[in-house]
RNA sequence: GCACCCGUAGCUCAACGGAUAGAGCAUCUGACUACGGAUCAGAAGGUUAGGGGUUCGAAUCCCUUCGGGUGCACCA
């Protein structure tokens, strides 16, 4: 049985003794049964009678005890407990757990997926780095972690657009281009320009592109250094992120919003609206009628539009695309732009808490031999995506990056994740994957097969360890259905250490094949299962996360 | 000054309002005739920054003090 039956179990039973009237309450519609901490308190507990004690007007333990004589009466469970306030600790008939593994290895590379956002179409927003200069750490964590999102979030039956917003329409990208032109006729860069090597680089590639270049007028210097610099600055981001793992459906140039029109009729659009008014020779939108700060302006007082105008089209264009919800994930330095957001969707008539979500993400320190690591071979300043990659390899980086809350502030320390032992948690996990392949090889060496699934007795399956290993593998679906929901792929890398720990202590104990000349039993092909199983939830799970799960190491 | 995030074992971090707050590392003690020891067993380690409140129950929610981070542009 697995848990989500259970759940069903328990929910039925809770109609049944409403039915006939001991209770007098409306039957909830979902029941959460979770697995204890403490293995004393049976296979599952459930606080359905502590939550349905205030509105029964009862006691929590004569609700429980009414539940368990109902439950007690399922041939699938084999005894209930009413313990503490009043939760009921239910342990499970011999052998119905074993249900979990075939489940598992039948279902593949699809066992977790849930159809709980079926129907949904998400766009989900993040990296959006300006093409100006490689992307650095901060978007490295978005790179990792919104990857991931995307993943869990098609796992539970999404439908993930995952795009990446560019800005090449504004005053970066002029001094990005001025940059440019400065290193390729040898001057040093403007002021407010951009440094680092890779400026002389990108330089040197537009020169050997169009050797005529620097003959031309300033004017259209800068227009063809604009041009072929973020192509090419394009391309290195696009190269980066994909040896990371990562890519994206939609890459969105701001300057095409610029180019059709949408500003001017977001504009319109806002103004229709009731929201729009003049002052200071500029035109605002009244963000403050719906939570802002302070009114946000649309068009400058020298007749330019800015960036926020270009948002709300952008935004305007996702919704006539069809996405029913838009995320967008920013680094905490961006906080303060969740009130215009927010504002500016319920200033088109939408709901800014349905309709809109926005991820804070803290930011990421890089930490070697205890110092913060601040410099960066290309950049000058900042630590990029690429260093990350270079110091502690994609895995670790991915991993180290998706397995803790966005919500943490986290120093990664690049000794740790480089290293390739068990300090790792990547390849504590990866080692569990391996350790499996290896068991699954043998077998095969001895000619043992997992056989079809209507010939394996999984009631063999009587052990502690067997037992808590089958717990965890019926965890996985709920996993990543709360981690979706919750938007916290790092409960998935959370979750994946305590599977690999649960397996290697099962291993520990708990001989899979046969010994010297000892003979294949039913136990045997049982706990082939187990590992088989155990195998595909550490693969699903690492993939969600975007990390290899190697077969040897 | 105002707003948002955070403060949990020596370190890095978990814990959708649930039972005795958990892992890994580091420290100490054990298990190698090894299906991969990159593993396992055990010990030690905590006033969940402090103080109030809400309730059957709070690391979690509310208020407050302290400490750290980030943001408060007719910039992008």
């Amino acid at each position: 049985m697995t848990p989500e039956q259970l759940q069903a179990v328990v929910r039925t039973a809770v109609g049944a003794v409403v039915e006939r009237g001991a209770l007098p309450v409306e039957v909830p519609a979902e029941v959460v049964v979770e697995r204890p901490k403490n293995p004393e308190h049976g296979d599952y507990a459930t606080n359905v009678a502590l939550r349905l004690a205030k509105p029964a007007g009862r006691p929590p333990r004569e609700v429980a005890e009414l539940l368990a004589e109902e439950l007690r009466a399922h041939p699938g469970i084999a005894c209930v407990d009413v313990a503490g306030p009043g939760f009921l600790n239910i342990t499970l008939a011999q052998g119905a757990l074993g249900k979990i593994a075939v489940d598992a290895v039948t279902a593949g590379r699809t066992y977790g997926h849930t159809g709980t956002l079926a129907g949904q179409k998400l766009n989900l927003e993040f990296v959006s780095a300006n093409p100006t200069g490689p992307v650095h750490i901060g978007g490295t964590r978005w790179a990792a972690v919104g990857d991931a999102l995307g993943r869990l979030l098609e796992a539970s039956g999404a439908t993930v657009t995952r795009e990446y917003y560019f800005n090449d329409a504004g005053a970066q990208i002029d001094r990005f281009a001025r940059s440019l032109m400065a290193a390729a006729a040898g001057r040093p860069v403007p002021e407010d320009g951009y440094a680092g090597d890779y400026i002389g680089e990108i330089a040197a590639q537009v020169v050997a592109a169009e050797p005529g270049v620097l003959e031309l007028s300033e004017d259209q210097q800068q227009e063809r250094f604009r041009e072929r610099g973020v192509d090419l600055m394009f391309a290195e981001i696009k190269r980066t992120l994909a040896a990371f793992g990562v890519e994206f459906d939609v890459y969105f140039s701001e300057r095409t919003l610029h180019e059709t029109g949408a500003l001017e009729k977001a504009i319109a659009r806002l103004r229709e609206n009731g929201h729009v008014y003049e002052a200071d020779g500029a035109v605002w939108l009244r963000t403050t009628d719906f939570g802002d700060d302070k009114d946000r302006p649309l068009v400058k007082s020298d007749g330019e539009p800015t960036y926020f105008a270009a948002d709300c089209a952008y935004y305007l264009d996702k919704r006539t695309r069809g996405f029913d919800k838009v995320v967008i994930m920013l680094g905490a330095d961006h906080a303060g732009y969740v009130g215009r957001y927010k504002a500016l969707v319920a200033a088109v008539g939408d709901d800014p808490e349905g309709n809109l979500e926005i991820l804070l993400g803290q930011l990421v320190n890089l930490v070697r031999d205890g110092e913060p690591v601040r410099m960066s071979k290309r950049a000058g300043t900042v630590v990029l995506l690429e260093d990350l990659v270079e110091a502690v390899g994609a895995d670790a980086a991915r991993y180290a990056l998706a397995r803790a809350s966005v919500d943490q502030q986290i120093d990664l320390d690049l000794d740790l994740w480089s290293r390739q032992t068990n300090d790792n948690p990547v390849f504590y996990v990866q080692y569990a994957h391996a350790r499996i392949s290896s068991v699954l090889r043998n077998a095969g060496d001895l000619g043992i097969a997992l056989g079809d699934a209507a010939d394996v007795d999984v009631a063999q399956l009587a052990h502690d360890r067997e037992n808590d290993l089958l717990r965890a593998l019926g965890e996985f679906p709920r996993v990543l259905t709360s981690a979706a929901e919750l938007r916290a792929p790092h409960r998935v890398a959370r979750y994946l250490e305590e599977l690999a720990g649960t397996y290697h202590r099962f291993y520990d104990v708990c001989r899979v094949l046969p010994r010297g000349d000892e003979e294949a039993t039913p136990l045997t092909t049982a706990r082939l299962w187990l590992c088989a199983a155990t195998a595909v939830v550490l693969r699903n799970g690492l993939g969600v996360l975007g990390v290899s799960a190697p077969e040897r190491m």
